[in-house]
DNA sequence: TTGCTTATGGAACGCCGGTCCAAATGGACG
DNA sequence: CGTCCATTTGGACCGGCGTTCCATAAGCAA
């Protein structure tokens, strides 16, 4: 196997087969099938090659699926794009840039993992650090402070989405809500107090801004340590 | 097959199986072996009965990992047991023990799922609710902000805990963070400016600080929301 | 052309999740 | 105490998976 080298050294066949060309061939059928669905034998057949032959660009079909997840990763940065913002809405921004490519590929969202070894976690994370370290926090804390945004962002967003591959397709996100919150309902409010008491919000909430809403919190926090106290 | 009801009409068999049982012996290969090595066949044969007998109690091995999954939930509320304690340190502590449970049972972190079915899930975020419910915090966000830290908890703890699954069981935590550190040494500056500057607090953290720090960040923030401005 | 490295792809292996169904079990009823 | 029947068991079996193996092809250097 090959692996971490680069290209061929010069030309090469003009069928040739290279990792980014199956990442992307796989992000395809993840996209279509989802996780269950991609198969080495199916992922051949797209490329007109056999399995065997994608075992020398890549190691197993657990390292497949993390780098398609890594390259889902990286939409979120072409829609992004921009770093030179203000701090605060900058990680805002970011966060949702994140969430949104995320929320696109769903089977992707369970397997962008910390701490980082592929590069657009990489770069997540250190975009992160960056914003964060423009924020008045005292530098010992940049760390603490930028892994606890990054495992909110990907974290959160696994929690929120993942679901949505486990469901059978056939019922819709509003049924399936509709369904748990009468099944809260039935609950006994004295085991429950909550929870039956909330299930109106649970039909109507919408996921994204239930991230951001969440997000804010915790860059609100990040605010109220980083200035001391501002002027009230 | 039965599912939903409860046990035998009377007596039974002295080796009867029960939904119980299959979920414990499952819980013990899972926290022995991993979700990987979790075989039906395995099972059935710690459980002295064939395959197909597991079948009448539980649907697939989906269900199965998710009621292990949900056991383990359980084993948090056994640990903390107080539910009479002030709004902060009680969300504060819950989370912990949460977060402490899951530590122990690595493969299941990946499996704790909201909106929650699973009974100790659904415990869970009543608990959480019901904690914020004391906050002054005004009743509309309340599913809001429950939510999110329930996100929080489930959503983070498994980025911590989830790659130790992953790894060679041969190589250390140390071993391998001194390893990313490195890699992390070698970047380009100009690209990584962040990373290449904090690779010795990565070498040092310890994961469950970095869940706590977290933590207390979005709680600050949802005190920062809740009480529109205390007495400095 | 020759020899070697790189890359291919199809056959084969071992094992898995899940299904099927013949047989065993043990109360309910007479 | 014997018969019946719903419940429960468990082993054989199926299709398909990830992965390995290896004979062969394709490009490159001499």
């Amino acid at each position: 196997m090959q692996r971490t080298r680069g290209r061929a050294p010069t030309g090469g066949r003009a069928d040739a087969l290279s990792q980014e060309l199956i990442v992307g061939a796989a992000v395809s059928l993840l996209d279509e099938l989802g996780e269950r669905g991609l198969t080495f034998r199916l992922l051949a057949k797209e490329l007109n090659t056999g399995p065997g032959a994608l075992y020398w660009h890549v190691a197993n079909k657990d390292e497949l699926v993390a780098l398609a997840a890594d390259q889902v990763l990286g939409h979120a940065f072409a829609a992004h794009a921009s770093p030179e913002e203000e701090t605060g809405s900058g990680l805002r921004a970011l966060a949702v840039a994140v969430f949104d490519a995320l929320d696109q590929h769903p089977w992707a969202a369970s397997h962008v993992s910390a701490p980082p070894t592929l590069a657009n976690a990489l770069r997540l994370l250190d975009r992160i650090g960056t914003l964060v370290a423009r924020t008045g926090l005292p530098a010992d804390r940049h760390f603490a402070v930028a892994t606890a945004i990054s495992y909110y962002i990907t974290g959160v967003s696994a929690q929120i989405i993942t679901p949505r591959t486990t469901h059978d397709a056939t019922v819709s996100r509003d049924d399936f809500l509709a369904e748990t919150a009468q099944r809260w309902e039935e609950l006994d409010p004295a085991d429950y107090p909550f929870l039956t008491r909330t299930t109106q919000h649970l039909r109507d909430h919408a996921d994204r801004d239930q991230f951001i809403a969440g997000l804010d919190m915790l860059l609100d926090g990040l605010n109220t340590t980083a200035d001391p106290r501002p002027p009230a």
